[in-house]
This record gives C-alpha cells, structure tokens and sequence, in this order.
DNA sequence: ACGCGCGTTCGCCACTCATGAACAAAGGTT
DNA sequence: AACCTTTGTTCATGAGTGGCGAACGCGCGT
C-alpha cells in the first residue's frame, strides 16, 4: 500500500498550507509558519504561488481559500457517474421521509459525503459533502463493506483502525464481519448510535454488476423516529427501491 | 496587480497537471506528459506525490481528481458567509419563478458561480457551481461591478478584455460604464443576450454597507419567458426583495 | 510469440527551493 | 504622537531535491 517513491516535496507543502488554512479558518503567514512548523519565508513563497496562481485569496490581510478549489472540488464529484444518478432519488427519499438522507462513496479507505438533502424535520449534523467518516461506524460504510473484497476490508481496517465513537461502536473484528455478513443477507445496513449518540441510520449499497459496489445511500435520524416498523422495514424498503433505480440508470445510461 | 516574486515551480507544476487532469477528464502518465509537454518522469513524481497525498486518484490505469478537493471546494464556499444566508432564498426563487437561478462572486476579476437552483421549468444550460464566466457578459457581472470602484473595474476589464460572446454583447468601455450607471440607478442588472443566444438575465446585487458589494443573485430564462412585465418588473421585483433578505441577514447574524 | 505503448525506475547534475536574518509596514499602547 | 510589538516581505546563500533522459518491464493487441 505504501509506496514511499521519488516525492515532490514542495507540492506535498503546498498542499498541508491550504490543509492548514482550512484547519484554521484562515491564517496569516506567522501563524501557518508556527502550526506547520516552517520558516516563515517558506510559507510566504508557497502562498505567493498558489495567490499567483488564483487559488488562495488575501482576505483583509489573511490568506484563505479560493473558489478555484470550488470547481475542482466540484469535478471529482460530477467526475463520479453515481453522483449525477443518485442525486434526484436521494432528493426525493428526503421530500418522503423528511430525514436526512445521504449519498457517499469509499475513498482510500475513509467514507466521503457527495451530497446530502434534508428533509423537512432532518436532524441537524455536522455532516457536509466532502467530508470523511470511518467505514465501521456508518450504516453507509457498512452496507460499502459488505459488497467489498475481504482482503481490502482488512486492509482498510489495518491501516484505519476501529476508534470507538461511542460506546455502541463495533471494535472488535469479528463482530464487524458478522456484521457485514447480516448486511448482506438483509441487503441494508444499520447504525444504531455507533457514530453519535441518538442517532441511528439505515443504508443501502449500490452495485453495479461489472464494477461491484459504487457507493452507498443512507438515512439519518434521531432514535425517536427511527424504531419499530419504521426502522425495521419502512425506511429500509424505500431505500431498497431508490438503491435499485440508481443501479439501473448506472449500468443503462 | 503581477507580482512575479519567488514562486515555487514545483507547486505550479502540480496544480498545472491536476487542472490538466479536469481538461482531459481524466488522463495517463504520458498524455499528461505530452499536453503539458514536460518529461514523463516529471509528471510522473507529481502525480506519485499527489496520489500519496490522496488528492489523486488511479482509476483503472487512468488518473483523475479525488474528492479531497471536493471538501477544500466546499470549505471555500462555505467560509463565505454569502453562501449560507443566500442559499434558502435562491432555493424559493427558483420555486416560486421555475426558472433558474445563481448567486456568484467576483474572484480574480472573473464571476464566479457559487450555486445554482433550477426551478421546474428552468432552462439547462452549461452553468455549474465553480465556473467561471466573464464579468462584462452578465447580469450577474453587471450587478458587481456597478458597486466596485471605478478604477478597480478598470482593472478588471483591462486585464480580462471584453470579449464578445454573442453579436449583442457590450464590447466598447464607453458603452459599459453607461450600461453601470443604469444599473445603479435601476438597483438591478439585465443580460439580454449578451451572453448566450437566447438567453435573458436579471441580476440583482447583494450589498452591505461595510464591505461594498458581496455578490449578486440573477435569474435566467429563455427569451420568450422573459419579456413583457414578468421581465421589466415582476423579476426584478422579486429578486430585490430576496437581495434584501438576504443583506439583512448578512449583517445582522 | 512478438512488438508496441504505457507506466515506472534509476542516477546524475544544475538549479531551486528551504532557510535564517535582516528589513519594512502596520497596529496597539502608553 | 512616539514607542514598541507583531506581522508580512525581501534577500543571499548553500544544501538538497526535483527535473531530466534513458533504460526497464509490464500488459495488451495482433
């Protein structure tokens, strides 16, 4: 997995001083300088750039980061068919169930948000798109998971490791695999308050025949709602039906 | 405005090669190679530094875009307090006219589309959240520029030109500077044909009183929609009202 | 089985970038 | 208003690194 290789460590600076600006809101060059441990000259050649080159601006004085992130941020996500399919079903999951409905994908070993809709009474998370959550603890990465190669499961299990998030989260191997092999026999997966506490999802994987799993579509809520025939059946067969849609306009379109 | 200064080429080279990428949708070692006309083995470094970073990644044999920039694209949207307090509004515009509807920014002397809702009927045109369009073309670009300072719009159009994109864009300085006078005194802007064929604008700007113009909200229609009242006053109407909305919240939250 | 095209590896030298110190500019404090 | 602090910027230099061409090996198509 790890291929050290001949690295350009100027790029890879580069890219830990927008990481950084992102981290801190927004920086001036003694504060980058100090959080990353460089000379302060350093920093200010790369910020003068990736200024020079439009992709971090000069806010009154802080560098911060530009727009030009905005389009390529917006390419890898249109880049992926799934995300141009699913978008319209995920909406629609959100106006019918008035939940927070999500669509992610796995990318080197870490679950990413592409897009979320809420509905009328979703709850308010700390979720976003482009964001990266741990496969174990998310209905979404379990339901990925179980369509996954076991051998890359560990892979991605060795080097991610099981962090407990709460105190329901699955931490042991052999649990998760038991688990991942319910999610496939029940064709969704559930989280039941293994990432936040109140806070319980169902998700369903979407595969393609040639290209095994692409991605997976959830749906969030708080406990009180999401219980009983709801949890167990409900919630589950619609996602089933919007995962199914997605997987034809995949393969026939 | 050009300050050469000490640059770090190796950082140019990277952001050459992923903007390369997003051109040719993706791309091998050697094409890369061959459209940047660098060595191979360049090209090859960066993109072994990138994929290690994680910002690229190896479909099948091929490079492309990670969605790592998919979270810098939304951190640099989502700083913008603009975004967050305009969104809903943009949404019920495009509810109550069907038609589509923008909000973007100036960066770098060009407008910047930051996000888009499409109403029932809305037009589908080649707009995405992150493009990037001329100023001078726009209702949009219009709205911005009627409330920056004179010399600074200079700037701008002495840098980007004026390129004529339709027979009906404005092309001569003169013209365009009366076109601003009028949009200040008319409180919004129109883009009739100036851009597109076909196409009709109204743009509305979103001002506060501290930091000058913020961006601009506009609504886009085809030609035959956008005429008669509904063009000369209900539209218009419409989206200073929701440009209200929206300078209040700015300020006040 | 062969050859072409691709991604990858290698090793070397020139050049670039990282560096610290010195300079300028801006803000806050008294 | 003059001071001092803190920040951003410039500069010159040497070590090290990234740019480079050539050579390698792999996979695919024929």
């Amino acid at each position: 997995m790890n291929t050290p290789g001949p690295t350009v460590q100027a790029t890879r600076t580069s890219l830990e001083i927008v990481e950084a600006l992102v981290r801190l809101n927004g920086a001036g060059v003694t504060e980058l300088a100090s959080d990353l441990d460089l000379p302060k000259s350093t920093v200010h050649n790369h910020l003068n750039t990736l200024h020079d080159a439009e992709y971090v601006v000069k806010d009154d004085g802080a560098y911060d980061v530009g727009l030009r992130f905005l389009k390529l941020g917006e390419y890898s996500r249109s880049r992926l068919k799934l995300h141009d399919v699913a978008r319209p079903e995920i909406d629609s999951l959100a106006e019918e169930t008035g939940e927070l409905v999500n669509l992610s994908v796995e990318e080197y070993g870490r679950g990413v948000y592409l897009y979320l809709a809420q509905g009328e009474q979703a709850v308010h998370l700390d979720t976003h798109a482009g964001m990266h959550v741990h496969l174990h603890c998310t209905a979404l990465g379990k339901a990925i998971l179980a369509h996954t190669p076991e051998e890359r499961v560990e892979e991605i299990l060795d080097t991610m490791g099981m962090p407990a998030r709460t105190e329901h989260t699955i931490t042991g191997r052999d649990a998760f695999f038991e688990e991942l092999d319910a999610v496939r026999d029940r064709g969704y997966a559930y989280d039941r308050q293994e990432r936040l506490d109140g806070l319980r999802c169902v998700a369903a994987p979407i595969t393609t025949p040639d290209h095994g799993v692409a991605g997976a579509i959830s749906i969030s809520g708080p406990t009180s709602r999401m219980q009983g025939e709801r949890f167990e059946t409900e919630i589950p067969d619609l996602l089933r039906n919007a995962a199914n849609v997605v997987e034809l306009n995949m393969t026939y379109s």
